[in-house]
DNA sequence: AACAGGATCAACCGCCCCTGT
DNA sequence: AACAGGGGCGGTTGATCCTGT
């Protein structure tokens, strides 16, 4: 692809970025908004591509971004992040809001991944260095993969959600414009504060304890009775079973996962997976090791959603 | 005081994905 | 369907700061 000629290159400005230059970004996009990046150095006066603008701001001009020492809390929520999500930053930026991915990205490699090495913990896999198959590290980190699979489908969903709310906002310009003539167009849906398909782990913790099964898992936890339950849920909200009932756990796991993707589609309440959730658990039998993860699961949804003010929860 | 080595972090680079034509 | 351009992301670099000797 050809981005730019040599020529040009050469007239462009590399390295720190001057007090003045910055006043100048700041100054322009406080009146004009950034717009197309590309076209925004020539605009400013600036003698910078617009990708090194754009980092800038991002990165640093950024009204709303909070500098600084990262407090406990947060190091603990990009830990756990980190082993759901591995090093997608941008990813874990939005859980931890006034923080940018560069941020993130250099405060991991610089502090926390050789704090958690000289804690005997690989910071790739987040398993202790010494790890005996089937002990409960290595079952909890299939767990984290489990997590990962589901922070991935809120992911996609948060992006179609971006999508959708794009064409939605195109909608909305074409009504306005349409008002003043005769209507052409209906008028759009109202546009949702706080998506709640996109709840995924709300409904995790909502759950307060599902057996985590997965059809792509090797896990198997005994005493399921979530996935019964959420297959119900699912069926009431959208999915129905081939067959109705569930003739093995099988079944029972895409139950849960077609349960899980109604609700990211939003055709599902996620509230509703809570409370069938609690009222089938008096007939489980669950393990310690089940506790454990549960446990894990709980302090980590609430690292992620109060203290640090999450938008996504 | 001078130097070396490590730590930190802003910025760059290259790649990839999405969107518009 | 193919292509070009814009923007975003993750990895890496290099300048600067800090600390120990």
């Amino acid at each position: 692809m050809v981005r730019s000629n040599g020529h040009e290159k050469m007239e462009l400005k590399k390295g720190p970025w001057t007090r003045d230059e910055d006043q100048k970004l700041l100054a322009y996009i406080e009146e004009h908004g950034h717009g197309s990046w590309r076209a925004l150095p020539a605009k400013a006066g600036l003698q910078r591509c617009g990708k090194s603008c754009r980092l800038r701001w991002t990165n640093y001009l950024r009204p709303d971004i909070k500098r600084g020492k990262f407090s406990s809390q947060e190091e603990k929520a990009i830990i756990r992040l980190h082993a759901l999500l591995g090093n997608r930053w941008s990813a874990i930026a939005t859980h931890l809001p006034k923080r940018t991915d560069n941020e993130i990205k250099n405060y991991w490699n610089t502090r926390l991944k050789k704090r958690l090495t000289r804690m005997g913990i690989d910071p790739a896999t987040h398993k202790p260095k010494e790890n005996p198959a089937g002990s409960a590290q290595s079952r909890q980190a299939a767990v984290v993969s489990h997590m990962a699979q589901w922070e991935t489908a809120r992911l996609e969903a948060e992006a179609r959600l971006v999508r959708e709310s794009r064409l939605l906002s195109k909608l909305q310009l074409l009504h306005k414009t349409a008002v003043q003539q005769p209507p052409l167009l209906p008028p759009p849906p109202a546009a949702a504060t706080t998506p709640a398909c996109l709840d995924v782990l709300k409904a995790w913790q909502a759950c307060n304890g599902f057996a985590l099964d997965s059809p792509t898992s090797t896990l198997n936890f005994s005493g399921n009775s979530f996935a019964g339950a959420a297959a119900d849920a699912g069926k009431v909200n959208g999915y129905v079973p081939e067959k109705g009932r569930f003739e093995d756990s099988a079944q029972e796991n895409s139950c849960f996962y077609y349960s899980m993707h109604n609700v990211l589609e939003g055709s599902m309440d996620p509230t509703l997976l809570s409370s069938d959730c609690y009222n089938s658990t008096s007939t489980s039998s669950y393990t310690g090791e089940f506790e454990d993860n549960k446990n894990y699961w709980n302090e980590l949804l609430n690292l992620v959603s109060s203290p640090v003010e999450s938008p996504v929860f």
